[in-house]
DNA sequence: AGCACGCCGACT
DNA sequence: GTCGGCGTGCTC
């Protein structure tokens, strides 16, 4: 009989995304084999039995199955549709999306070398072999000896008391566990209003009934610390964590405990929303709103939107979470396809820092030809206060190194890179220039490449400048016993080893530190007791980005940071978020003074509606890559046609094609990049069109000699 | 994507 | 003379 099998080959022309194969016997969909292609072996997913009927491609002999990885259970039913829909939704091959998330070990193993995996897996968690399975008695006896697992502590773990808002809101989720078929929720919860109790209290609930609960977050940062509260709440339970921070033998392990049924509780980023749970009882998105959950390569997925639709397919409860929700899930929520629960109070009755917003052109101006000051004197006086006090102070800049550009006041030279259109950024701890976009480094020069001239200036300033004029500004300031302050830095560049980043916010956390500069990275849900004041350096420039969803991610940031101050009831009177700003009279700053989400988000709808963007819209964006621009162009044009002509002949409803431009960073380590948008009113619509016509482009990629890559982005995060 | 084949530059 | 650069083509 035949077989269809899915393996990681892309969608090629001449290829359906589904293989044949000869097998003696039947075999489930959802089972593990090895199969040949061309020359290797590989790792096959069984898709399904070809019916008989089906006639066979004269075309091609068909080659026999490989062995079967027999000790794994089949993937079952659930498990394949998510992935189907993955692939149809996303315009991938079945088998490109199906390897890809599966974990990376797996393909390497053969079912003797998966066996012992599985053996390895039931020691270490003190379970039994399964029947008919005589594991050799010496392991046995070594493994009962060293690996096995104490029995469950029998210690209750403590639980706070719920806040009123707490309380009521899991009364909702409750109701959705007795649903024949759940309803999405969204809770929209400020900083610091309990959402990590609240997601315990419904992981406990789904346990409690003998189910699975999946938890994602959008970095790989945040694990440890949840996994830790989730560890505390819950000791006898297994927790396994699943992101690609893991070294590859304990992400198969991992995967392996949740397939089997054996974790109740499943942690993870993105990647985390394809894991087999056999018992899923609660899906929970936190910080839906981040941008993480778009996948940027290969199959661009949005795991918060695949989250979604899993529940749907499993009828399990969805919780969305998040102090500033995506415009598209709040949408949702106001139209009532979700439901929305909102916590508007932090817990302990703290109040959320008073929002001071400063106009930059207020202030001082600095003498001719001399830079000003990287914090205005009300917002410097304000920080020097916090140290005298014994305070702590974030300072929030979301631009890595010490200057984004170098600049020769003589002939007007700047740090271009050769490879790309933007600036290279001047790093001063390691004295280079380097491209953040290619990662082209090299030694910065002491003289102006183009002139000779000495006078070579940093243009703008990064963290690193940063912290270096906050040691000059500080010089002389007090702490509460006489020593002097002390100011550090946390963003990508100090975090690259291994650990660095907890060791630093435990500095943090320790009180070693006063004054804390950062990007991004210092905003997010760190629990910093003894801060009563940030400041935003310069958010503007996240304004200047031209992507039609800079304010909302804006506006996001910016509360992620203000919600870092006054986490201390005690302190949270007198905490303060401060905003330098050039254009202060922006919507985005009103909302923020008020702490006003919903405010913010009806003007944002608002210009989205008019504008015709999602989510009133659905977008894709066709992208292309090559050393020639020409190329590029030629291709999307070309591709443009053959949709125009797919739209003349159906008579859908309408579907716009905008022409081929280039994007914000138009060329990217020596290739030229173009974009095409695609934009539908419905999203029936726009996936009809590209189900017919993405298949084409693999065809008409040939007729474009040069073109080094292309991809279809659906609902595509900027544009 | 792998993995081969295939046709041109600098090394043992 | 080979070793190896990555362009091009194929995989049920």
């Amino acid at each position: 009989m035949r077989l269809g099998v899915a393996v990681d080959a892309p969608q090629y022309a001449a290829l359906g995304d589904v293989l044949h194969y000869l097998s003696a016997q039947a075999v489930p969909p959802g089972s593990l084999l090895r199969v040949p292609l061309g020359r290797r072996d590989t790792l096959g997913l069984v898709w399904e039995q070809v019916p008989e009927d089906v006639p066979q491609d004269p075309g091609v002999t068909l080659r026999p199955v490989g062995e079967a990885l027999a000790c794994l259970p089949p993937l079952g039913e659930p498990w394949l549709r998510l992935v189907e829909f993955t692939a149809r939704y996303y315009q991938r091959a079945i088998g490109e999306v199906a390897l890809s998330v599966l974990p990376p070990e797996l393909r390497k193993l053969d079912d003797t070398a998966l066996a012992k995996r599985l053996a390895r897996l039931r020691r270490q968690w003190g379970l039994p072999a399964p029947e008919g399975e005589a594991a050799p008695k010496k392991r046995r006896r070594a493994a009962a000896a060293e690996e096995a697992l104490p029995p469950a502590p029998p210690s209750e773990p403590e639980r706070p008391p719920l806040m009123p808002d707490q309380a009521a809101v899991l009364e909702a989720i409750a109701a959705q566990f007795a649903a024949e078929t759940p309803t999405c929720q969204l809770l929209h919860g400020v900083t610091g209003s309990g959402k990590t109790e609240v997601y315990l209290r419904a992981a406990e609930a789904a346990l409690a009934v003998g189910k699975q609960a999946l938890v994602l977050v959008p970095e790989i940062n945040l694990t440890p610390q949840l996994e830790a509260r989730f560890a505390e709440r819950f000791p006898g339970r297994r927790l396994v964590s699943l992101h690609s921070g893991l070294t590859p033998a304990q992400r198969l392990l991992n995967w392996l405990g949740a397939h089997l049924g054996h974790a109740d509780l499943v942690l993870g980023t993105r990647l985390a929303v394809f894991c087999p749970l056999p018992r899923l009882g609660l899906i929970v998105v936190d910080e839906e709103h981040d941008p993480s959950y778009k996948q940027q390569d290969g199959a661009r997925y949005s795991a918060r939107d695949l989250a979604v639709y899993r529940g749907r397919l499993e009828k399990v409860p969805v919780l969305l979470g998040s102090a500033t929700p995506s415009l598209e899930s709040w949408q949702q929520a106001r139209t009532g396809r979700y439901q929305l629960l909102a916590m508007p109070h932090r817990v302990g009755q703290g109040e959320l820092p008073k929002v001071r917003v400063v106009d930059m052109a207020q202030q001082p101006k600095p003498p001719q030809g001399r830079e000003p000051p990287p914090l205005c004197p009300p917002v410097l006086a304000a920080v020097q206060e916090r140290v005298n006090r014994g305070e702590q102070s974030l300072l929030f800049l979301n631009r890595r190194g010490f200057a984004p550009v170098l600049h020769c006041a003589a002939c007007g030279w700047k740090s271009g890179c050769p490879h790309c259109s933007a600036w290279r950024v001047f790093h001063k701890g390691d004295r280079t220039l380097r491209c953040h976009h290619c990662g082209f480094t090299e030694r910065v020069p002491t003289a102006c490449p183009d002139c000779g001239n000495l006078d070579i200036e940093p243009m703008g300033r990064g963290t690193e400048r940063l912290e270096e004029q906050m040691v000059a500004l500080l010089e002389g300031v007090q702490r509460p016993d006489g020593s002097p302050a002390r100011v550090a830095r946390i963003d990508a560049d100090t975090t690259r080893l291994k650990g660095s980043l907890e060791q630093q916010l435990a500095a943090v956390h320790a009180g070693e530190v006063d004054v804390l500069v950062g990007t991004q990275m210092i905003t997010k849900g760190h629990d910093f007791r003894n801060v009563t004041l940030v400041a935003a350096v310069n958010p503007d420039s996240a304004l200047y980005a031209a992507d039609f969803r800079a304010p909302e991610r804006l506006f996001s940031s910016l509360m992620q940071a203000a919600g870092r101050a006054g986490r201390d009831a005690e302190a949270a009177a007198r905490s303060e978020m401060w905003i330098q700003t050039w254009t202060p009279g922006h919507a985005l700053f009103a909302a923020l003074r008020q702490h006003d989400y919903a405010a913010f988000a009806a003007s944002q709808l608002e210009e989205r509606e008019m504008a015709g963007l999602p989510p009133f819209s659905h977008l894709a964006l066709l992208r292309a890559e090559a050393r020639d621009p020409a190329v590029a162009e030629a291709f999307l044009r070309a591709a443009r046609e053959t949709a125009r002509a797919w739209l003349a002949e159906h008579g859908e409803p309408p579907v716009m094609l905008y022409a081929p431009v280039p994007p914000q960073i138009a060329k990217v380590a020596g290739l030229e990049r173009r974009q095409m948008l695609l934009e539908a009113g419905h999203r029936g619509a726009l996936q009809r069109l590209l189900a017919d016509w993405v298949p084409g482009l693999h065809a008409l990629r040939a007729a474009h000699r040069g073109l080094a890559r292309w991809a279809i982005d659906v609902d595509p995060l900027s544009i």
